[in-house]
DNA sequence: GCTAAAACGGAGACAGTCTCCATATAGTCG
DNA sequence: CGACTATATGGAGACTGTCTCCGTTTTAGC
């Protein structure tokens, strides 16, 4: 990549984080164009579509995600302790932008989206906690770590559209209380 | 209401139900007032929102929700398969239409949307499902029936914006088990 | 029929998406 | 260094959808 590119996109990215953060992920993205002061060709050249542009902020994302996970496993809490701990980490981080918790729901399972690469990821995290905790025997019997992470999404989703700050950990509880061995 | 007026209310509603169906809610509203022969200032003149529009659509959808949750408690089943089926049920009304699951969830908590009536009248049929089986004993105790509610919203919304024809049987499993005595 | 009030509809202002291509720039090679 | 080529730029403008305003038409009551 040649160097004024590279340059533009660094720039498009930085601004397109400050604007999704103002506006949710609906903003326009001609007006972040111009505020990259950069014309709309240079922005849709580098991202195509707008899933693609907050794929791109999504770039140390899993990386962080990934992290969680296994902190959440190294604490050695209990099952309850660890998911709630776990889910929480990972609602807050889907929900960095509003908006972004529904088009990561929707790209779990749409293998065309720029974003599923990085949900692979995610699920990956998840189940490696989910597993972790099966091995030791604290979960019921087959406890599946996809719908776990569809379940968990959808209460983000939730949570991210409610025009009031919704408290997430009375869905969660239900959804650990669901998983856990009785 | 004047006559004319009636009976194009009317048929905008109609043409809107088929035209959400083909293309979701998130259709051009001036496409359906042109199928509905109908010129754009009359279509917002009556539904000034899309979503006083889709709420129009929902007309008898509230009755329908009712009946179904009183139906399921007239059925005497065992909890679990009880609210199995009432969710299922829940969730093929609150899908009629691709977009409307998360308009839904969204308006169960914004008292300023022209839907939270009716959704008040579908909270009340789930609380009257969760009511019936906390006095039989069946459930853990303190179940929010509002969580409950937003917890299987959230089901809906991750089931229909998924682009694959999702089951939402498991999710729904995991919720049962999280609310069901032990 | 006549009239006032109610309703209509479509032109058009506005905002967002996305493309095309004439112009500008970066990097390379003699 | 200067010339050349591939690469990248940006902004005009086509297109689509939202929504309003207001001159015209229709209805309902007298």
């Amino acid at each position: 990549m040649r160097a004024d590119a590279r340059r533009n996109y660094d720039k498009i990215l930085a601004t397109a984080r400050i604007v999704f953060t103002e506006r949710g992920t609906d903003a326009s993205l001609d007006e972040i164009a111009k505020r990259a002061g950069v014309g709309p060709g240079t922005l849709y050249r580098h991202f195509p579509t707008r899933e693609a542009l907050v794929d791109g902020l999504l770039q140390d994302w899993t990386d962080r995600v990934s992290a969680d996970a296994d902190a959440a496993i190294a604490t050695g809490l209990p099952a309850r302790e660890m998911l709630s701990d776990w889910f929480e980490h990972f609602i807050e981080h889907i929900t960095l932008h509003r908006g972004a918790a529904s088009k990561i729901a929707a790209a779990m399972d749409d293998p065309a989206s720029p974003m599923y690469r990085k949900c692979q990821v995610m699920a990956d995290a998840n189940r490696r906690v989910i597993d972790h905790l099966e091995a030791r025997g604290d979960l019921r019997p087959s406890v599946d770590p996809v719908n776990v992470m569809r379940l968990v999404s959808g209460v983000a989703t939730v949570a991210d559209s409610s025009c009031t700050d919704l408290d997430v950990t009375p869905m969660l509880d239900v959804v650990v209380d669901g998983i856990v061995a009785r």
